[in-house]
DNA sequence: GGTGCGATTGCA
DNA sequence: GCAATCGCACCA
């Protein structure tokens, strides 16, 4: 029998560079830790992602081709994918994969036992950890954002749907490439 | 160099 | 239902 993983123990980049989808259910209940410039560490359980895999993906920012923001989404897994949308919300992204092969998984909401680290939606998210474009291409097995362990999700606790907010990329759009964690709803409706 | 729009959110 | 707000993808 093994002994259960320490909590607080980091991913290391062997996590991160597996299949895409391997990586995104695996995420959920791990913690997101970020220590920011000045204050102390921001840490929240990971409780919805949706993985963009692949450059077939049609809903993914990949799926024209490498350009100048998703750079980061063609490296070798276990770094950030940071971008703005609607000129006013961040997205965070965890890196997945070989390098080369363009895949990365959105961090759609987290809890924690304080408030103001428990957001639901990509925006809140990195609002609530103050995730912005500088930490876009950051390592996650560095000293200022990583990811810990946590509790295992038994697999009864998964659920998966499509994706948000991607109806243009047709028949990937129906793909039920969203995890989440039973019981923790995305709030917003649609 | 010009144009259209988005892996969202909050408010009417 | 719709405005906010701007980097960037795409076309010329």
């Amino acid at each position: 029998m093994r002994r259960p993983e320490n909590p607080r123990s980091r991913l290391q980049v062997e996590f991160y560079r597996r299949p895409t989808l391997d990586v995104a259910r695996d995420l959920l209940g791990r913690v997101l830790c970020h220590r920011p410039a000045t204050g102390r560490v921001l840490r929240g359980r990971i409780t919805e992602v949706e993985a963009y895999d692949g450059p077939e993906d049609r809903a993914s920012h990949a799926a024209r081709g490498p350009t100048p923001r998703n750079r980061p989404m063609y490296e070798a897994g276990g770094i950030a994918y940071v971008y703005l949308i609607y000129g006013m919300h961040h997205c965070f992204n965890v890196v997945t994969g070989d390098a080369g092969y363009p895949a990365a998984i959105l961090i759609r909401a987290a809890e924690s036992p304080r408030a103001e680290l428990s957001a639901r939606g990509p925006g809140r998210l990195t609002r609530a950890f103050a995730i912005d474009l500088e930490l876009d291409g950051t390592t996650l097995v560095g000293d200022d954002l990583w990811l810990e362990a946590g509790a295992p999700v038994p697999a009864r606790a998964v659920s998966r749907s499509p994706r948000i907010g991607v109806d243009y990329a047709g028949a990937w759009a129906e793909k039920p490439y969203r995890f989440l964690i039973a019981g923790h709803p995305e709030v917003s409706r649609r």
